[in-house]
DNA sequence: CGGTATCCAATGGGATACTG
DNA sequence: CAGTATCCCATTGGATACCG
């Protein structure tokens, strides 16, 4: 794919622009991590708020939503007592989890590099 | 890398941890769409203001602030009346951008499905 | 031309309390 | 257990005016 072709996709074709329209909604605090969490393997609700532990109910559950919304992720309901429900990636979220997880190696990998460009230029700037 | 390491990175160490470090910088509303811009060619302030145009002043210059301070965009001051500013990727930036362009070409081809994924939630919930 | 500065509205997100 | 509901604060981002 051509560079200019995604650009001029963006241009007069603003609310459906696959950049602005999908990537908005991977792009909040939690998405990424909650992703991640998924892809290793189905988990409970409270599974998941134990393994991101600094995210709140109220996050946790509007994010999942958000996930589920748009196709990547399954709410699966086993009515028993207490309730339990397992939230697991779909087909569609392990093929966006590919080139998302591309992306979270890259960060993991040039971290520093990240760090240090950072603190050239807060140095500069004083 | 196995996905529990990449978790595991986030507890404790919450600060630290490069998926909220370093991908937190990249989800702005403007990010992503500058790094296309800038992944084509180098451009001038107003080039990008033309080709994103729906970005205030105030947020072009912050975004590419932002992008900068991380090291992914250089700046370049041609001291002349009236006066320019090319802005380009640096090779950190090269490098990030490689993984985000697979994220962005994932979005484009699978824009649709996440439209009907929406639709579909949308029409059970009501 | 390429910015800053200021003000304001909208959204995101945390804390707490309550519920089937 | 897995949520909702409410309130409130912090951050994001748009509009406008001004500047070297």
């Amino acid at each position: 794919m051509k560079l200019d072709e995604i650009r001029r996709a963006h241009g007069g074709n603003l609310d459906n622009c696959p950049v602005r329209d999908v990537l908005a909604n991977l792009s909040g605090k939690w998405s990424s991590l909650l992703l991640i969490v998924l892809a290793e393997r189905p988990r409970r609700f409270s599974e998941i708020r134990r393994l991101v532990f600094d995210i709140s109910q109220r996050m946790l559950t509007q994010t999942l939503r958000e996930l589920q919304r748009d196709g990547y992720v399954h709410r699966l309901v086993v009515p028993s007592t207490p309730p339990k429900v397992e939230y697991s990636l779909t087909p569609l979220g392990h093929s966006m989890f590919q080139p998302l997880l591309a992306l979270i190696e890259w960060a993991d990998q040039n971290h520093m590099a990240v760090r240090e460009a950072r603190d050239r230029f807060d140095a500069i700037a004083e």
